[in-house]
DNA sequence: CGATCTGTTGACTGTTATCAACTCCGGTGG
DNA sequence: CCACCGGAGTTGATAACAGTCAACAGATCG
């Protein structure tokens, strides 16, 4: 058990999206955590499981999954800093596997922190509620994305999801990121076939949009990229990011883009 | 401005995923509330408004809709009792349009009421944030299903859900329930254009599944239509529906056909 | 009674799944 | 060190699925 090493990404993400006081700042340092490490496609919470502790990710991607169906669909991705069980203190029974994409490093955190610091301040408390409003916001817009776009637009609008996103928590420098996840698991997010979720990715690197080499996807062209999938980074809720300047700048990109859209 | 009518369905609705005492039903009974009507593909709440009252949906079904893409992708539906906004209380913008499938009767209950009634009542307050996971499940669930399901299934899939949550509220007696929302409004739902939604519904009327005339839809085989869709209605956090006698049947039913699938 | 929205149909096109085979790479054990 | 193995990526052929366009029928509502 060790205390405040988990904190600060996770703090970071509910600084991006509410106000948090040094006071806060303060009860999420005394935070009680377990490490854990975990490798690529094994399941940090199963189907049907009632954890009494939430899982930070510190390190990595999760994902959830629903197995029931095809070749399993992903429902979301997370990013480190992401907590992808909060919704599990409320208690009922999890409705999926909480699985990685790729190595990762978890934190697991009591609910009964995250209850003493509701009780004890009212700010983390609607950070933590914003926070999974958050979640549903981002699981809003997967369902706009598959059920509006093709499978191109599709793909190129997760990669930008994706990056977007690990830019907020300061990762995803220099417009590239690692990538240890299967086109096969990217194929499960996007609710494609394997096979033509290869195509999909050939045809993103013909057109000199991006590279996947190596576990490492670099974007060669972002304003393309973000005009080719219609990607608004509003829906993140995303409220004061790390990076303002790459955020004034995709916002800049998207509005271009809807003026572009707008005039043709 | 009334007070006592607009509570029941909610707290009905409330105590079908968590347990409300009397005294809550006693807070929850000096709701004061603004009854308005509104006619079909009206828009009760606009993207980006940041209303002060939540709807409270009384009669009809609204759903939300994303306007961006394609032809409105609809992200959820709502039948009566739900609180469609009720995620709007922590103040951000709306991302997407609520509007009405057909007539609607909406009730209208101030965010500071709520507040209140959480603040007076840990019970409705857990209530509460339970409700707002359960649509977050729906969520998860209905990308599974655009994800990982074919056009037939999916739409199969949306009617199952539908009566069974219309049941939950107890409505759709006798296996039949009202339909005034248009197949567009349907293919909109399901991610497919409107002429092959017409389709489906020919088929699934082909395969004697169900009926859909005079704006109502009348479901001639339940067990099969279960069946043909993999409706599994765990994921609604329904805990203890109006009708028990019934959700036992669609228990039975869904586990009948687990047992039926497992065993080919 | 006309205007409009909804439902229906057919022909055609485009997209995506499926199947099968093969390559490439990283590991693992002999 | 090398042979082997399994997972991941790649390719081509084919079939199934769903979108588009255009036209018309039927309902509904003023």
């Amino acid at each position: 058990m060790q205390t405040g090493f988990a904190f600060t990404k996770f703090a970071d993400r509910l600084a991006s999206i509410a106000d948090v006081t040094p006071d806060d700042l303060d009860l999420l340092a005394r935070m009680p955590s377990t490490i854990s490490h975990h490798s690529s496609h094994e399941n940090i919470r199963r189907k049907g499981d009632r954890p009494s502790s939430c899982a930070l990710l510190l390190q990595g991607y999760l994902c959830w999954r629903d197995v029931e169906l095809g070749y399993g669909q992903i429902t979301s991705i997370h990013v480190p800093g992401d907590a992808p069980d909060l919704h599990g203190i409320e208690g009922s029974g999890l409705d999926a596997n909480l699985s990685a994409l790729g190595p990762v490093v978890v934190a697991f955190v009591s609910h009964d922190f995250f209850r003493h610091v509701s009780r004890a301040s009212p700010g983390l408390c609607r950070a933590l509620s914003l926070a999974m409003l958050a979640d549903a916001s981002l699981l809003r817009n997967w369902i706009v994305n598959l059920g509006s776009r093709d499978s191109l637009t599709r793909v190129a609008h997760l990669i930008c999801e994706i990056g977007y996103r690990l830019r907020a928590v300061g990762l995803a420098r220099d417009d590239w990121f690692a990538s240890p996840f299967t086109q096969s698991d990217l194929a499960a997010a996007c609710g494609i076939s394997a096979v033509h979720a290869n195509r999909i990715i050939q045809e993103l690197r013909r057109r000199r949009l991006l590279q996947w080499q190596s576990r490492t996807i670099t974007i060669l062209d972002w304003p393309a990229l973000v005009r080719l999938a219609g990607f608004r980074p509003d829906y993140l809720g995303l409220r004061d990011p790390h990076s303002p300047d790459q955020h004034q700048a995709a916002e800049t990109l998207a509005t271009a883009d809807c003026h572009l859209l707008a005039s043709q």
